[in-house]
DNA sequence: TTGTATGCGTTATCAA
DNA sequence: TTGATAACGCATACAA
């Protein structure tokens, strides 16, 4: 319960001085920085943050609003988020807006209205204009994590490239027959209509037809999606990108149940490089959430030290990772059969 | 940017009669009431938060301690906790402490001590005695969801009887080679360890061998672990009771690559009710980390309203849920065959 | 380099 | 029932 006026009588200072020795703020000699500090130590003297946000304005705390916590990517996100700011001694205050929801609506009108936050990390959020025109009310800089770009800051994969690259993996092995699994239900997200798309222009390109096939996008979703799509031996498909490795991986497992072998009878790709793929065998665009949220957090920061340089928008990569749950369509000798081999 | 003098002004009367107002503590005519309340929301006042923590010793600000935010447990206890605060106006603040880290060290040392919070909740936590210490020094009212009983609040699932209720199924269906998959690492967690010493005395008052084997408790941990134990055909087990659900669910995919039916050569019991035990028809003992987090935080905020009543250990019984990951074992003929048809 | 005095936006105490 | 005014605990402009 120490305050600072009882650090200033140990060290025999005013508390202006002790606050300046404290905060590394004006001139302090080194002298009676050491002994403030010192005293500050051994009372175990913490500031009050409600008394320093009071006096400064800002709160070193930073507010993170995402739908779902529990979902692989926002918790990996959210890691990251949590790691960097912990290096700079923000805390982090979470916000769940699980759309459809009574408490969305309370988080917009009333917790991110109390402006506890110096800055604001939306995930995902996909906010309607009316959330939007909240949010934007609100005055402080906000950096979002997946989504459209915007006046904000962005950080994000390219959904688009992630979804072209699977679906130009597969048509290189030879497939035609190539199914997208995910989306389209009643909330569809941004990220999945978009890697929808780069999957069917990409299919369009190639002069075969897309074919869409409806999914909630979890494990779970995938495999009943899969399991429905494989189920009918007539139009099954010799392949599958599946929106992320969630759905991907529920695909395979419904393959395996169905008794197809994978890669050879159907091959999948998605995209996350999740934490169950190695295990799957998953060939995927590796993308890393907890490095985006890092990121986020670092431009967020950066932004709260200088406010007058722009936040950038910063589209990601994914790169492909190889491995054994894609091959060539049944029947098509793998290129490699009937080519010379490489050079080493 | 609107205080509390501008919304005074605009009702013309005092600062004090505005807040008294607006906050609902002291007299105010029913009238005044009515007018100040008209303007705050034309003028869309909002408390500032620092100002009333500094005047009340108040933050309406929840901290949430936990090592991991992306495992299944932790993330759904979350979701819970959040829910609840939310519906009675609080914030939460999340402080990840993942065991061994640096930012472990600096979570307890630095952050926690900021006190930015009226109470905290600790979600497996864990503590050692020095962490346990700077947890009490803080001198806020502490809940914790998972681990012993302690002065604080506990709210828990009742381990031992789980894993015994767990053991119990397996041995009345006739297993005697019952292994136990998960726990027994460096930083072995003391659910594991309750789970597994609930499974061994199950094991020794039935008069069979209890078999420990260690294994990272993940999905992926599990499948490897499992792939291990029931590559070896002469030593193999006839059932698994996995310490929770996702080494449980790695072992049958871990029995389904090896070509190992389940239930009828091998049967798989869980702990959790998983999000994933339905797809893989796996047979569990229930409990609801959802539930346990909202739990918490009711008893907590309880709490900060009634600082005088001691806080509750509440001890949660899993509820068995019978799917079909466990049979009899192989050669003996399932109970139904061997006794009278049920009466209807 | 240090100290004094004021403000930050509320709530709470005390008179009126 | 209402209003003036003093905390709350710190940072900071200004003076010394």
């Amino acid at each position: 319960m120490a305050g600072i006026a009882d650090v200033a009588r140990a060290a025999s200072v005013s508390k202006a001085t002790a606050s300046r020795a404290l905060t590394g703020s004006g001139y302090v000699s080194e002298q009676t920085r050491a002994r403030v500090v010192e005293a500050a130590a051994s009372l175990g003297y913490v500031a009050s943050t409600a008394a320093v946000s009071l006096a400064t304005g800002r709160t070193r705390n930073i507010g993170v609003v995402m739908p779902y916590v529990s979902r692989w990517f926002f918790a990996e996100v959210l890691e990251g988020i949590q790691d960097a700011l912990l290096r700079h001694g923000y805390d982090l205050t979470l916000y769940d807006a699980r759309p459809g929801t009574e408490g969305r609506t309370r988080v917009f009108d009333d917790f991110l209205a109390r402006k506890r936050f110096d800055g604001l990390i939306a995930v995902g959020l996909e906010p309607s204009d009316n959330e939007l025109g909240r949010l934007v009310s609100i005055g402080r800089p906000v950096v979002s994590v997946v989504g459209p770009p915007s006046e904000a800051g962005v950080v994000a994969l390219d959904d688009l490239h992630a979804a072209r690259r699977a679906t130009e993996h597969l048509l290189g092995l030879g497939h035609t027959r190539i199914a997208f699994l995910g989306g389209g239900g009643e909330h569809q997200a941004f990220v999945d209509a978009t890697r929808l798309r780069g999957y069917a222009v990409t299919m369009e390109a190639a002069g075969v037809e897309p074919h869409h096939v409806p999914s909630a996008v979890s494990l779970p979703g995938g495999y009943a999606a899969a399991v429905d799509l494989l189920g009918d031996t007539r139009e099954r498909p010799t392949a599958i990108v599946g929106t992320c490795d969630e759905v991907a991986i529920g695909a395979i497992i419904a393959a395996r149940r169905l008794g197809i072998p994978v890669p050879s009878s159907l091959s999948v790709v998605g995209i996350d490089n999740h934490e169950y793929a190695e295990m799957f065998s998953l060939t995927t665009l590796e993308q890393s959430p907890q490095a985006q949220g890092a990121r986020a957090a670092e431009m967020l920061l950066q932004r709260l030290r200088e406010p007058d340089v722009p936040m950038a928008e910063v589209r990601l990569q994914a790169t492909l990772i190889l491995r054994s749950s894609t091959a060539p369509p049944p029947g098509v000798p793998s290129v490699a059969v009937g080519s010379a081999p490489a050079p080493r």
